[in-house]
DNA sequence: CAGCTTATTTCAAACGTTTGCGAAAAGAGT
DNA sequence: ACTCTTTTCGCAAACGTTTGAAATAAGCTG
């Protein structure tokens, strides 16, 4: 039961005036009478005259929303680099659509249609960690639309990304851990079908090699949730009891593992020193609170709105660009052994 | 720099027949040559063409948008309410936009009027701890937008809620508590011109009436926030210390306040046993797990989602519906008393 | 072959707004 | 009185799509 919103036809009948008459009184344009102007711009306030912004939209082909699609927005690290793209958004005037992906290819591909034909003006995307083909995006690219990779990026597309140095990242918190005095650490590493997955491996095992530290076989896992750890690393430490560090891909993962490792009355940080990625707000709330990389997900949004914005209101097609935002690493208790 | 996507008027074009044709080519009416169907869909389908989702809002006079207003999506509880609230839509093809508000006042406002003029067919809002003033709300009813509250509402408006019961999740934490042995439990309270906070509170005194336990001038703080749990509770476990339980508004109160007791080296659950409310994320993650009220955002978002829906696809104008769901008790080590 | 039916297609209006161009009216200058 | 300018306004097209109604062509009946 909508009631009627009011046009600038209803305005222009009650008037008596033709409808562009009062497009340009709206609008305070010189060519139209003072007297006019008064009565028109009077009639839409006491009408509470709002303007269309569909009938806008299909006139200047831009819907001022921009689709983002990340895979999950309960996850910490996702919701920090939404708010920094609705913050710049906001700003310009654009409004965001959240669509997940819960970190399915096919829900991806539906959502990247879906907001399409709803004629979003551009898109930013933290690809799901199961997309292995890509011509959802280059269908994007054909079409002409925008769009602008954060996190997770594609390779195989041409588009502006916004990335952190997860190398470097993962480097200095390996780093941190064998500066404390590990010897043995295993990485709970990534998909390797994602650039995040292997870079973190990269810059884990960049570190061990600086510091001449041999590389076991069980040196990396494949393993990147909390649940997966709970399981997986008591199975480890059985088999390898001289593991005394652990670098995990993000914090969920590192918590599981620090969960595992108290299950069976090892010591976090003293018998297993334990570092994340991410420092998402469960780090801090972790006990012992837990030693993480700051990905700075409210800049990355930032960022990527940016460059989103830039790109939409640009005419040139200038090449693709990618950012690469530096990482803190945040040292807290999990990390610092006592000796 | 976007490529002209293609449209109903290129295939007619292209084809030498008019844009009604493929118009009703494309949606298989009846009145159509089967070969002409079969040019179009072919051409259809090869140039990728998609239907201009704004064209026929305008036309229809609805833009499949809802207005989703929350206070922070980096809120567990938040952003679950959000995923039921984007399951529910996309099923009827409808998108959300999503605005924050900070828990401020005036970005409520701004975001309300934001999204008016972005032709929302909807809204689904949870207020701001700070909103006292309601006019926006009414400016929403009265435009004839419909508008479902969840969580928090405004009893001023009318409109559809979904609310948690609160007082009987209250109520059930704080037996809880009593019948683990607590002998003197204090509530950490939310704002007391919200509902929930309201709620919660009598929840909380009608247990400790129930079971003749009497209550004293400090039992009931008004805090909400992990960081002022943790600068409260030392200080009034210094000045009451046989206090024995903790009953929190929310989870990260909770937190706060089980950090605070450990700092002063006293132990959880034994000494001081804790609830918090929401079962959020974090919960699972504490030390000790903590023992809290499930909230269910998730069917809390649906549900918001169907009553809007249905509200939108109504032609009568049927009154205000409230839907009061209930809350499970989760009970882990937080709350659990060794004798 | 006139009249009727059926199949297929096109026309035109509509949604709400903007905007280039032309039109009408009034005033100014010569 | 004639032209020229200025002021003020309306017409019509455009954006992409849908849809009732009209148009055309072809086939059929008697």
């Amino acid at each position: 039961m909508r009631g009627h919103q009011v046009t600038i036809k209803d305005i222009a009948k009650i008037l008596h005036i033709s409808p562009s008459t009062v497009s340009r009184a709206l609008k305070d344009h010189p060519d139209i009478n003072p007297q006019t102007k008064k009565n028109v711009q009077e009639l839409a306030k006491k009408l509470h005259y709002k303007p269309n912004q569909i009938a806008l939209n299909l006139l200047q082909k831009e819907s001022k929303l921009i689709g983002v699609i990340v895979p999950e927005i309960i996850h910490y690290f996702f919701s920090t680099i939404i708010s920094g793209i609705e913050k710049i958004a906001n700003e310009s005037g654009y409004h965001i659509i959240i669509a997940q992906s819960n970190e399915s290819y096919h829900k991806e591909v539906e959502n990247i249609q879906a907001l399409l034909s709803s004629n979003i003006d551009g898109f930013i995307i933290t690809m799901a960690k199961t997309t292995l083909n890509f011509d959802h995006f280059k269908n994007v690219e054909e079409i002409g639309v925008p769009m602008v990779f954060v996190d997770r990026a594609c390779d195989k597309v041409t588009a502006d990304k916004v990335l952190v140095d997860d190398f470097d990242g993962a480097y200095k918190a390996t780093k941190h851990l064998i500066d404390n005095g590990c010897k043995n650490i295993i990485h709970l590493a990534g998909p390797q079908n994602l650039d995040i997955g292997i870079q973190r491996k990269e810059g884990f095992l960049a570190a061990l090699n600086d510091s001449n530290i041999s590389i076991g076989d069980y040196s990396i896992q494949i393993c990147d949730t909390h649940d997966h750890a709970l399981k997986l690393i008591p199975e480890i430490l059985s088999r390898h009891n001289n593991i005394d560090g652990i670098f995990a891909v993000n914090d969920l993962t590192a918590i599981g593992a620090m969960k595992a490792v108290k299950s069976i009355n090892k010591k976090v940080p003293d018998d297993i020193a334990i570092s994340g990625f991410t420092n998402s707000f469960i780090s801090y709330i972790a006990d012992p609170e837990l030693t993480t990389v700051d990905q700075k997900g409210f800049e990355m949004g930032q960022h990527a709105a940016r460059m989103l914005l830039k790109r939409m209101q640009s005419d040139e097609n200038y090449g693709p660009v990618t950012t690469i935002l530096n990482t803190d690493l945040i040292i807290r208790k999990s990390s610092l052994k006592k000796k």
